[in-house]
DNA sequence: GGGTATTTGATACAAAGTATCATTAAGCGG
DNA sequence: CCGCTTAATGATACTTTGTATCAAATACCC
């Protein structure tokens, strides 16, 4: 079987595949074919997919995909750190800061749908300092701000 | 038809059913009795209940309801901020500070379920300063922290 | 109590996610 | 490169969650 199927050499999918690559290994978890195809699918969708938006854009390369499948690898991705669901809107993004193990939070445009992963101090340290106070003992933070991005504010009237 | 169906006089449950009719008149919305009795059923659940359970819950005083009409009485609870949806567990919980408009943050206990919900000042206001560094206009924030409560960690072991 | 816009009921369906078990293949050791 | 073993996938069926549509009912104003 031919190994490169139609990997578009972007850069930035190579080093995500390598990424993938080295952390599986130094995990002991297999790299299997379709978990590089559903990342490197949500990669160059270059935004967040719902499982079955993604169970499309895999059948033409792979027709034997079912949903249960494609869940079976983002859960594996996800349990990477390397993609992540967003919660309010049911759907799976590739991560864009694998290399920190930190807590992200996502903006999200409810008009053009782009999707901004942060990074931000202030929210992990009020988030867990929250916990503490209630005596929580924190182990996932979903921080999902939903609005309207600078580009479509500007461009278009307030529709 | 009867006035009081079984309404057990709990003094909170009384409150906020006199607070939901006061904010209905205040928009001039209908307050249906089937609102009422989803925003009972959940008060009086005391916990976050998903759609369906909260249908079983209504089906024995109103055998009618049906997915949608239960959904529809939701949004149009949550429209008036009385009713939240936890995105994590796709479930819906009462709220407890009806009274202020403010953003508010979940904590939930994977073990137990329980929900409490808190209004930080300094969540608040981080999620608020990210959203202007990176231009967005936010009109949504989920904020979920999920972990373990005290009483869940004091009482079992590890397991 | 009557009129009217809103809400609900009924039905059907779409979308999202999971269980099970036989079959296949990833990655190891030789 | 070859087989071995274990983990992952395929196939199938199903559960849970959420919506569309349109006729019938009802909350609220007067």
């Amino acid at each position: 079987m031919a190994k490169s199927h139609k990997t578009l050499r972007t850069p930035g999918l190579e080093r995500a595949l390598d990424r993938l690559e080295h952390l599986c290994r130094a995990r002991g978890q297999r790299l299997t074919r379709q978990r590089r195809a559903v990342l490197s699918s949500l990669l160059s969708a270059g935004r967040a997919l719902s499982a079955y938006e993604l169970l499309e854009r895999l059948r033409p390369e792979d027709a034997k995909s079912t949903p249960a499948s494609v869940y079976r690898s983002l859960d594996f991705l996800m349990a990477l750190g390397v993609v992540h669901r967003l919660e309010s809107t049911r759907s799976f993004i590739a991560c864009e800061h694998p290399e920190t193990p930190h807590w992200v939070q996502f903006l999200i445009c409810r008009r053009c749908g782009q999707v901004v992963e942060a990074e931000d101090e202030r929210i992990a340290a009020a988030t867990e300092r929250l916990g503490q106070r209630l005596g929580f003992a924190l182990d996932q933070r979903v921080v999902e701000l939903t609005g309207v991005c600078e580009g479509c504010r500007g461009s278009a009237a307030r529709h």
